[in-house]
DNA sequence: ACGTCTTTGTGAACGCGTGCACAACCGTTC
DNA sequence: GAACGGTTGTGCACGCGTTCACAAAGACGT
């Protein structure tokens, strides 16, 4: 058997926590704090704290009841948990604002996302720099993506080129997308598509600003979904 | 009593979604589709067909039996719900990377969210052009707020200003936060933040790479939450 | 060694969202 | 005008996720 088995399913929502949690006790870590109660923990992260608890009960027993956790091992479980203990090439499609501010971004590298190619479809964007890296064309995608081992491809076409995009990337061998077009995408099964469409968030913002003007009488409590979010 | 009153509290799952039948519908409709099903339509959106009558029950009852649902009117509808029916003015905070993606991107404006001003700390980056729109100083953003009207306004800056971003916010008057900046921010009761960190996105796809590589067996079916993503 | 204090881990209740299944209803045809 | 095919709107049951509440358990002082 394997040093760590695959252990029961982590809901979908804690899956979305976790990340959260890491930022949070990362930074704690590097401020110099050892060890953390759920309570605390849960006010750092803006949740519950049984929610916290049972978050981090998908992952173990890794607590001291009377203590709490300790921060860097916490840290070293959710990595691993994450699959954070190597890093995750990622090719980037499209080259125009939302591909070069990715690239450009930093933040994927720097959590262990290095960015291993970003492509264009157009002529006259291949080989200009881009976040310091080269953009590539199209036709590079299934070699660059096979060299280097990548499975997540993200999508920063427009709209319209973006189901292209992601039949190129499957047929590369890409088995995770993250598309920021605003259009559904469509991948053969056992692949795993995830959209973030600004404008999406753009509107459920508007939609809850719209109410507020309606009813201008009690302020009333606005509830979460998948994204972090609060209002209270 | 007003025309068109408070009507019952719609479920956040299904705000979540309006946005997607309403771009799915628009395309409809430029494509001279004038009715539709609730089943075309869920397999246009990749959700049920139950789901999509219920949701649009809650914007009152628009279909009409053995026909469909007629577009136009539809459109209308899930507009005014959502607030479209006039545009919303936004500010950007940090004319960085991202910042620049967001101003330059146009769907924003073309969705009903005019760019008002982007603003930026560093004195250096002040009055240079992006993406058309001539970037701010920080001190200007309470007057732009007040003169026209904003009341959304996003978080393009690196995380440890986001906090400061987010207090200038509410100060200016800005009652809804779009917050890209990978942090928590906290605001004052009555205001909404969204965030929407990309790298929490990577990790919950790099958490599924991991799994479908621990686990080589059976192919299982990954769940959705808040934001748009299907695996399948 | 024992008691007290603190915090975890989890059983159980609750609430929200999803999906099924079907009655109500519309349009159309005979 | 009656019967029929098609589609909506919704009651209901189910499942997932959240929250409460508490027993189990470690740490620490006496």
């Amino acid at each position: 058997m394997s040093p760590h088995r695959t252990r029961r399913r982590i809901p979908d929502a804690t899956v979305a926590r976790l990340p959260i949690y890491l930022q949070i006790l990362s930074a704690q870590l590097d401020g110099g704090t050892s060890n953390l109660s759920s309570e605390e923990l849960a006010t750092l992260a803006g949740v519950n704290a049984a929610k916290v608890r049972k978050d981090l009960s998908y992952l173990g027993s890794y607590g001291t009841r009377g203590v709490g956790y300790e921060v860097q091992y916490l840290v070293y479980q959710i990595r691993r948990e994450l699959g954070l203990d190597h890093e995750w090439n990622v090719v980037i499609l499209g080259a125009g604002n939302l591909g070069q501010a990715l690239s450009g971004y930093g933040g994927f590298t720097e959590r262990g996302y290095p960015i291993a190619g970003i492509f264009d479809i157009d002529p006259d964007k291949v080989d200009t720099l881009v976040g310091g890296v080269r953009v590539r064309p199209l036709d590079d995608l299934a070699q660059v993506v096979a060299a280097r081992s990548v499975s997540i491809g993200v999508i920063a076409t427009p709209p319209v080129a973006a189901q292209d995009a992601a039949d190129r990337l499957v047929r590369a061998g890409v088995t995770s997308i993250l598309n920021f077009a605003p259009t559904l995408v469509n991948a053969p099964l056992g692949i795993t598509v995830r959209t973030v469409d600004m404008s999406v968030e753009m509107q459920i913002l508007s939609y809850h600003e719209q109410r507020r003007a309606a009813a201008a009488s009690s302020l009333r409590s606005v509830q979460a979904d998948g994204s972090r979010h609060q209002t209270a």
